[in-house]
DNA sequence: GACATTACATAGGAGTCCTATTTATATAAT
DNA sequence: ATTATATAAATAGGACTCCTATGTAATGTC
């Protein structure tokens, strides 16, 4: 029993422990998680298409029409032409829409409760192997391309001697840490792939104890 | 924004893909990805009634109900009389549940392929903060008692000098490390309240990187 | 200009998921 | 013993998820 098949099964314990907790608010919110995902995407990201959506959510295009129309019912989200295109619909979320979201989290606060019992160091370490797995499944076509730093052009990894903010980030130009790796990005902005294979390779060799280990010098 | 929200984040993502991944699989195995959960359940740990299985699952007795028709009706499960309890249910796969189950998978190779990718180490850090994460919501009572080591009576926790193994299972008599431990072991028992809290602290208090920094002697 | 492609909608169907309620049994309190 | 209460599961009802397959319109290609 290798520690891979413990790890997904614990990926898969805290999916399944999501999940459920996003249905728990249904009665709070009157949205389902299908329908609590698209909105929160679309405020955080702008108008997008409905295509793009069902990408995001990782279900098919039909399931995400399906739950458009009926958040577009609850008068949260209003379907406009996009100029570029004829065909395609833009998704914007209403005021109500808006106001709604504030309500709304993604995630439990037992859960951020649970990360927050970790140790620094722990969550560094945490929030490190979850990106370097991401970005894997990203790198195989298994998920949409993040807003990550790892896939970031911002992104240089181990440029500093500075063991605890080894990184930086040419966007708001300042080091930092791997606690300050982030997965969703507002900033974000593709590298082009030479580059983002030879960013993380430096990211991904990097020793797991960096952050810890001093370094020969 | 503090990293226990982009740690949410990378969870939520990965939950997001596993629960995607599992509907892909509906063509190959029938089964949805509630009715695999259910019939996995009952293999890894017996026969079992409707309302355990609920919560294991982490939905309610009636869509458990459901979902166990589905399954009865699809000739992999049978229900039988309860002996201790005439009101209740026990579930038993059938033969053809359990060669059903062989196919089925609650992860997707790549998923398994990305943890690989992973340094040593690296795993070892991932599966430390998950079981953390996990026995702290068990702890909280959101979800139901996982079979694992931080709650089991065999475990013990920092029993050993050696930093590669520091742990020992009084189960199987053996001194393992943080990559072996376990959230779904067979033989697990729940330890008692105090001594769980005890080598639970053990455990928790541990620096994070106990097993690459040499101890002081 | 014909042909394939793309964006979305719709149809059809099994299943998920909830709350509320019913039926039967078990347990507790009188 | 006899109610009263609690528990195990089934059922009803309804919104929604999620799929595949297909239709419609606009776009891109040669």
């Amino acid at each position: 029993m290798p520690s891979s098949t413990q790890i997904a099964n614990g990926l898969s314990k805290l999916g399944t422990f999501l999940r459920a907790s996003q249905w728990h608010r249904v009665e709070d919110t009157g949205l389902t998680p299908t329908q609590s995902q698209i909105l929160l995407h679309l405020i955080a990201r702008g108008a997008d298409r409905i295509t793009a959506v069902a990408e995001e959510i990782a279900v098919t295009q039909p399931t995400a029409s399906d739950a458009v129309a009926a958040l577009v019912r609850k008068g949260l989200l209003r379907k406009a032409n996009d100029p570029a295109d004829a065909r395609a619909v833009l998704l914007h979320p209403t005021a109500a829409g808006r106001r709604i979201a504030k309500d709304l989290a993604l995630w439990p606060d037992v859960l951020l409760g649970a990360v927050d019992s970790l140790l620094p160091d722990e969550q560094a370490a945490l929030l490190r192997g979850l990106t370097k797995i991401i970005r894997d499944l990203q790198h195989q076509g298994a998920i949409p391309v993040q807003r990550m730093c790892a896939s970031c052009r911002f992104f240089r990894p181990s440029a500093h001697e500075n063991p605890e903010t080894p990184h930086h980030c040419d966007f708001v130009n300042a080091a930092f840490g791997e606690a300050r790796l982030r997965l969703d990005c507002g900033d974000h902005e593709a590298a082009p792939p030479s580059a983002a294979a030879a960013a993380w390779q430096q990211f991904a060799d990097q020793k797991a104890s960096t952050s810890k280990a001093p370094r020969p010098r």
